[in-house]
DNA sequence: TTTATTGTATTAAGTGATTAGTACAGTAAA
DNA sequence: TTTACTGTACTAATCACTTAATACAATAAA
């Protein structure tokens, strides 16, 4: 999937929310070695600093570790890796409800527009 | 309703989704005199440099227009208002639909967790 | 007329994100 | 051992956003 990173929020912010996307996707397994630093930057055409710091934080996180010299790995914890898409999707629904509720759209309505959308969506 | 305003996006912005839900919510009217960008800027604890960006961005839009010294107001025009609301909205949804996909959650799964999401919004 | 308020413009300073470039220590492979 | 790759650290420059501090012209109100 690419990158598609842009200049409306920091570019490591938005890294690590990609990540996290293709992790919970299993695009990245449990314990799969990571691509270098240099590698993952290029490949987003972004700084190696940048990069750096997005890996830092997940690392942080605990989503991930390094091994100085070897590589760095994505966790072994499959828990972990199943609540992180718990609160990703948590996240999504509580903002768009609270959202879509300031815009004055009651709950029925939603349900039917919500409907319709997913309809439109499959046809494609 | 208070500004929330952080720091993770240009506040600048942030100002303008806060006002065009204002707007939208009839919080203020068609027509309808906004307090002074001094004034706005005290309420948000802003510079006034920034508000004066953001409602100068709103202008652009075509969402408020100035009178130089009298001040500044709200379009008359309803229909962009409603149009507004509808971009907003679609915004959203769309959004929503595209990153829940995204996480891995199918169509008939969303629907039962939003049900369920929003059983619990009302209890409170 | 005088005063206060309006939107607007300008300059300077500070901050955080990003990029560029370089460097170092550890390790696996040749 | 040598080579290449690993994560990591550091400095400098640039850019956008924000704040601060003024300033000015036009107008409504006193």
């Amino acid at each position: 999937m690419s990158w598609n990173l842009n200049s409306d929020r920091p570019i490591f912010q938005q890294i690590i929310e990609h990540l996290e996307l293709e992790i919970v996707q299993g695009v990245y397994e449990p314990g799969q070695k990571l691509p270098s630093v240099r590698e993952l930057a290029a490949q987003a055409t972004v700084n190696p600093n940048t990069m750096q710091r997005a890996l830092s934080e997940m690392e942080r996180m605990g989503l991930m570790h390094s091994e100085r010299t070897s590589g760095r790995y994505i966790t072994e914890d499959e828990s972990m890796i199943k609540t992180l898409k718990k609160e990703l999707a948590g996240g999504e629904i509580s903002r768009f409800l609270e959202q879509m509720r300031r815009l004055g759209y009651s709950g029925e309505e939603l349900l039917d527009i919500l409907k319709e959308e997913m309809c439109k969506g499959e046809e494609k």
